[in-house]
DNA sequence: AATGAATGAGACTTCATTCAT
DNA sequence: CATGAATGAAGTCTCATTCAT
């Protein structure tokens, strides 16, 4: 009711039709178009994200978001070896669509300009907390980090992005997560 | 004698040329930046590759060659397992300084507008060789096909591709190689 | 109070710019010159009319625009058969700095491709009235019709573009008007 | 068997060339086309015609060589009137296909430049020959002359020029020739 | 705050012309 | 003399960004 929440409620539009417009056509994609897709004017979405550059950064925060999220819920399960797994696979299968998932997780791994998002904190911690408990129930090497997982789901998310047959892409993720096992 | 001599002469320095190009600022540099750095105008560029996605595939298509190359060097090895751990590492170390070349191997891999470019027909093969030698040698588990591999180059590119620190490099690419035991 | 007020008025003048500029150097100038001629960015040029060949079509439109206004005139007029000469002439005296007015009455005349412009049809039929009536009052010949009139302004028009000399013109269009009467 | 010879023949295939280019795709097709077309380089092409708008006064020119042949040639007919009026039908005719022959005309009517070109003389000679022989005949109007007759050529070249059907052409053209009867 | 028209730098591409072979 | 590769100015068009309404 406050003007701000018109204000916000835009914002997030943005941010949706960015997320496709990028997934469909791309990250060069043209900024106009994204504001035809969000059903508002260039100005505005100008206004939320100054730069096209920060509104993909937004874009790709948005997703981690959703990747933390995953994986706070999963660090929950009991079947800890499991839940690791599952972790992968959905994430995987997300690429398929999500073609910049990858781009994103690479974003909260290693790069170090403006390190200190929370966003990229909590996603890390999520994941830390998710791999601990995978590693003390057996089920993951204990040679690897976060930072070796974060790397390693880009890898995945990559190797089956290309791959259109689905039994191709399960041998594909096999490999990894048998190569995770202890 | 024959006029061809700079001509062919050119084409590679502008290939090369392309080739630090996009690896430096990614693909979307200019071409005017290719013919700088190539030391020829814009016209010569064109003239080799009539349009910028001419261009990028002829790129491609050196990279993949190099590839092919090794996989026929490494597939002519006594020892075929530690053969195709080491392809697997000359590749992923090579993808720090040349990013794009998991596009490339995806050129080879998946797709299938003009499938029968001889240089991916040479790559699948000489990477088959390797492969095979390798699962008859006990190395490599026998699940897996060449899609799989080149799949999994890719991952395995992007994984790394991010990894300054070069023991965590290790670590990854480890998990990769154990999985592909048998 | 409507944004569109100004765009409207820069529409017109981009059109007014291109005419000028392609009048005076051929309709091989560059847009870059027309924009400049009107006062605004190419951009803007290019908002209106994204593609050249869609800026010249405009600019034949426009100046049909004018021919059927000048044809709706002159078929009220009581004197057909003089009415019809009027025609003629004035238009022939435009074609003087209008170089590409034929090109404008050759669009309406023949071209089938996107044959159900509006303009090019009220033009028709203002032509084809003052043509009526300028036959029914026994000034014109009986066995022409709006295509041969057509074709007949456009070569008056060439014929007469190149003569500076103004008693030529006469003599010029004169053999054209009297080969029109009864 | 003289070097000569085979840069004549050279000379006159790429002035058949470029007529035929230019023709098929308008005076803006390149000049590489062009000498692709005759079956030499870009600069043999150069050689002849230093410039292109040199090639272009030279198709021009070739083609008014042609325009005079014609028009010497019925000069000499007996009916001088029937000579006249197939003169320009056939003209008429060729326009068709030869749809610059007006631009050449246009030259050899009204430029200033460098007037004193032998051909455009020699065509206003046999043209004025013709014309008189066919005033004397009676068959043409007495006060036109060599420059409105050129003119009208052009008009009805360009007249006609749009016109796909045959008996629609035939109307046109009969306007004009019935203007200049006496 | 939102809108969308305007801007202009810059990208790709073409082509007349030159020049080494 | 012929060839055709090289050149680079110039043209068309796109798009991030600004700003008047």
């Amino acid at each position: 009711m406050s003007p701000r929440a018109d204000a916000v409620r835009n914002r997030s539009r943005v941010l949706a039709a960015a997320d496709e417009v990028f997934v469909e056509k791309g990250t060069a994609a043209s900024t106009e178009e994204v504001a035809k897709r969000a059903g508002v004017g260039v100005g505005t979405v100008f206004r939320h994200f100054p730069t096209k550059e920060e509104l993909l950064e937004a874009v790709y925060e948005e997703r981690l978001r959703q990747v933390g999220a995953e994986a706070a819920e999963l660090a929950e399960r009991a079947d800890a070896g499991k839940a690791f797994h599952e972790f992968f696979t959905r994430l995987v299968e997300n690429a398929g669509t999500k073609q910049t998932l990858s781009e994103a997780l690479a974003a909260a791994g290693v790069d170090v300009d403006d390190a200190a998002s929370p966003v990229r904190a909590q996603v890390r911690d999520s994941l830390g907390t998710l791999l601990d408990r995978a590693q003390q129930a057996g089920g993951v090497r204990r040679d690897v980090g976060v930072d070796e997982v974060i790397a390693l789901l880009i890898g995945a998310s990559q190797a089956t992005r290309w791959t259109l047959d689905i039994s191709m892409r399960a041998r594909t993720l096999n490999v990894i997560l048998d190569g995770l096992r202890p």
